[in-house]
DNA sequence: GTGAAAGCGCTAACAC
DNA sequence: GTGTTAGCGCTTTCAC
């Protein structure tokens, strides 16, 4: 069964393909016999329009790609849902290209992927950098995410992470707490968004009048919660002194809070347990996470909406965004 | 700037159309010097076909939709992120679409959304039943996940849920408990997995010589994990006897443990916990989560073999895959 | 207000 | 081996 035509439906309805396509558009000027004849036939027919072709003929084809390392890391699917909706209410849909911060695959996705199929992309690269970026920029309009690649010819949001750190510590501070130790420095990961952030939590405690003390900068070795609990529990062996940690996502808190469960130190009286991204993993664990909260629905509108404006012609330099963030406070940091 | 074509590249090369085309597709008929000056041109140029128009030409758009309730909800993102895998390996990327559990947002799926956008769509449907699938049945391949709807018309792929429930009620018995609670009938979902879920838990139990208690089987208002914490928390309080509890799904399992923590009953000492889906947040949880495991990635394997049978024009009634499941021990139930 | 026809950029017969 | 050309299905001037 072939399926039907515009021009099945103009013929059925012995009208032109261009009064069809009037009905089909809502274009006012049709008469109200002829529209009823045709969407007669539309409905008779079961018609509808080839969104490929429509595209070939518009040049425009809805569609942004949105390229984020992995679909199912909480922050990223949780940021995927935001921008998924705001794409929709856009009128746009999207294609989800995972990276899995391989480097190839990020420079794919600013070289051939996309050629004719978005009308534009939403990157959140890795292992590409700024420099790299701003070579490669594509043909194609593009908003960068993250703190990886900040190239100043391209459209950018981020939050502030040195800030957010520095409240970060500030509420700890605040707490009473005053030997803070920093999870999350992975080897070879200091250029991006832990790099920033570790600069405010030093920041703020030289602020604070508080020599940042080495030993209480914990690295970690990888990604995983497991690394995480594993490096937390090394540092407690060490005899490392604590009452706090400001870990670099919810993910290596979610560790932490394993390690110190298994040492038998509560939180938070004891120690007190800060995560980042508040995701879904904040709330869900035991006791619930006390994390630093990227909006990520301003996030979502921000990129969101530079993208567009470049779609619909925006010519000029990179327009770099900061969205706000703030700290649900939950759990794992005293009242 | 304009966009370069390939009649440019052609005319930069002094060659035809067929010929810069033979060159893209590695065509191997051709000379090698002609292939060496039709590529400098592409490179020069910095040439990309335009996808969109090769699709209009061509009939194969190469995508493939996958609509699914909800991309943050951990299993759904899991089994995204398979599915995308999966689908890379065969060539096709995938778009997206979020239906949020709201039934026009599930017809429209089926309805016009996709039309000659896609090759083929994969559908868990929550709100849209075997009938009304059945009635819409789209112009495109198809295949269904989940145990909403199953029209003998359509490609679906599922685990054995009654099976798996058994399963779970196995190992609780083996592990000597009696009084082994439900958790999770939400109202009007019954018909759904969770249906399924009771049944077999049912089942079981009669099969053990237990008579299933009616107490035990707690219904929950809504999908949260606070609406799961709050109705097993009621339980205690009304004075029912358990000593495990089986959950629809991981995220009830994390408000079971809050209310169990809450409680004082320790885990699984005095109530044995078994979530379901093997989610991240089982292994994330403390303790960390004993989960009945559908293989998702058979799920993505089999759902995309099925499409990609049905797009390369494989005729005839629907084909239902049932996929093995397994159940991962961790530390909520007895060793 | 409605119709005819020229593209959109690429592919694939079919010639040469 | 390489070139010509007729579509793919829709949109969109531009006449009528």
């Amino acid at each position: 069964m072939k399926r039907v035509r515009l021009i099945d439906v103009a013929e059925r309805a012995g009208v032109s393909m261009k009064t069809v396509s009037n009905v089909i558009h809502d274009y006012p000027h049709v008469a109200p016999a002829l529209r009823a004849r045709v969407q007669a036939a539309i409905d008779e027919l079961g018609y509808r329009p080839n969104l490929t072709a429509r595209r070939l003929a518009t040049g425009r084809t809805g569609m942004i790609a949105l390229a984020i390392p992995e679909i199912d890391h909480p922050y990223f699917s949780e940021l995927s849902r935001r921008i998924a909706e705001e794409a929709t209410g856009l009128g746009y849909r999207v294609i989800f290209e995972q990276t899995l911060s391989d480097a190839s695959a990020e420079r794919a996705v600013l070289h051939d992927r996309e050629a004719g199929l978005v009308d534009g992309v939403i990157f959140h690269p890795v292992q590409m950098g700024t420099m790299e970026i701003a070579r490669l920029a594509p043909d194609v309009p593009l908003v960068l995410l993250g703190e990886a690649a900040m190239p100043v010819t391209t459209d950018h949001v981020m939050i502030d992470n040195v800030a957010a750190a520095a409240d970060g510590v500030d509420l700890l501070l605040t707490a009473g707490r005053r030997r803070i130790a920093f999870l999350g420095t992975v080897r070879d990961d200091i250029t991006g968004s832990t790099g920033q952030r570790l600069l405010g939590y030093q920041d703020r405690l030289i602020a604070a009048g508080i020599r940042p003390d080495p030993w209480l900068i914990l690295p970690v070795d990888g990604f995983s919660i497991e690394d995480s609990r594993v490096a937390l529990l090394r540092a407690i062996d060490r005899g490392v002194d604590f009452d706090a940690v400001l870990c670099r996502d919810d993910k290596f808190a979610i560790g932490a809070l394993k390690a110190l469960a298994t040492a038998g130190r509560s939180v938070p009286a004891e120690v007190a347990v800060l995560g980042w991204d508040d995701t879904h993993l904040a709330s869900y664990s035991s006791p619930a996470l006390t994390s630093i909260a990227p909006d990520k629905h301003a996030l979502a509108q921000t990129a969101l909406g530079l993208l567009v404006e470049r779609i619909e012609g925006h010519k000029g330099v990179g327009r770099h965004r900061i969205v706000p963030h703030s700290i649900s406070v939950r759990e794992t940091t005293p009242g």
